[in-house]
RNA sequence: CGCGGGGUGGAGCAGUUCGGUAGCUCGUCGGGCUCAUAACCCGAAGGUCGUGUGGUUCAAAUCCCGCCCCCGCAA
């Protein structure tokens, strides 16, 4: 089948890939324009770019979508079918349905649950149990279309969001190509969402980074683990800001309020706001390199009841 | 020329303001204690203090200049 891509970052490199190597005729690729990245503010491609150049795809990285240009692109394409796995732009009517078979997507949640950017970072900062990658036939709205197929997986209790994106990545390869196949055979059975049991999983920002150790365990753990790997739960210690990258809950009791370190002993331990405390394994202060937590105790004076993040 | 922190024995840091015998917590090695130990005690090794055969000085980790590398913020 003669298909078009539309996605940007690493997440949907496996699904162009498997399109490709499942012998679909990939007519042309659609990505977000290069952005400067990093310190030196480099122009870098979108991984999905990098992916589509080796193997020869032509990489159309348009602004906008609402003018008519890439409209008139996709119509010279010829294309049946448009993929779209995020990419970062909200396609107008005209485009959704350009093709034949129209737009379908692949979204990194099960559906209607965690509708918008950042599905796997929300399902981990929620506390979920259960995730997964839907495809759906787009419609106008966000991530509201009729439900294809779908394909769940338990979330461990101390995965993090870029390793949760690994799994779920290589998983919407899958339910990609098992997606095409059943369309070519008719199989597909649309099924509508119910909109009672959505919920929105709004892009990550810096805001969300500072840690409330007032909150419960779980929901500090959740979050430390969500933001990992951008953009990094954010604290505190003797007036430095600190990143904490990776945590645990603690079963055994400490008594301190919420903030307070309850255990500096080759191990930092931080009482939260449900009587529980975290570990810290994994941090890095500002200036410094990352490391683990019983390195950075043997050089950074701390003491049981100081708290962190004012 | 975006702002800022840092490069000190194997690790993480202090010392740099007010130049003058290199320190702390760990690790390593040896010994001791102990039923035993990652615990405790005693001892030891290990550093041209990122780099320039740079400048100032009687004397530089410390002050000045060049270069390399790491990191935080911003974008």
């Amino acid at each position: 089948m003669r298909i078009i891509f539309m996605g940007t970052p690493d997440f949907a490199v496996p699904c162009l890939k498997a399109l490709v190597e499942s012998g679909e005729e990939v007519a042309g690729v659609f990505t977000q324009p290069d952005k400067p990245k990093g310190r030196t503010m480099q122009l870098t491609p979108p991984p999905v770019k990098v992916c589509a150049e080796k193997y020869g795809i032509p990489v159309f990285q348009p602004r906008t979508m609402k003018d008519l240009k890439p409209l008139e692109t996709i119509n010279s394409l010829n294309a049946e079918l448009i993929i779209v796995v995020a990419y970062g732009k909200i396609l107008p009517p005209e485009i959704l349905s350009s093709v034949k078979y129209g737009c379908i997507n692949i979204h990194a949640s099960l559906l209607p649950k965690l509708r918008g950017a950042a599905p796997i970072q929300w399902s981990i900062i929620n506390g979920e149990k259960v995730t997964g990658v839907t495809s759906m036939q787009m419609d106008a709205g966000i991530d509201t279309g009729d439900m294809l197929l779908s394909k769940t997986v338990e979330i461990d209790e101390n995965i993090n969001a870029g390793e949760l994106h690994d799994i779920l990545s290589k998983m919407g390869a899958e339910v990609l190509v098992d997606t095409i196949k059943m369309l070519k055979e008719g199989k597909l059975k649309p099924e509508k969402q119910d909109g009672a049991h959505s919920s929105y999983a709004p892009i990550l920002s810096k805001e969300l980074s500072p840690v409330d150790f007032t909150k419960s365990a779980s929901e500090v753990h959740n979050k430390i683990r969500g933001l990992n790997p951008w953009p990094v739960a954010l604290t505190s210690i003797n007036g430095k800001n600190v990143k904490i990258y990776k945590s645990r809950i603690l079963k055994e009791k400490f008594t301190g309020n919420p903030g307070e370190i309850v255990d500096n002993n080759k191990r930092l331990a931080v009482m939260c706001g449900d009587g529980a405390a975290v570990e810290i394994l994994e941090l890095q202060q500002e200036g410094k390199k990352r490391t683990d937590a019983a390195n950075y105790l043997l050089g950074h004076k701390t003491e049981i009841g100081q708290k962190l993040g004012d």
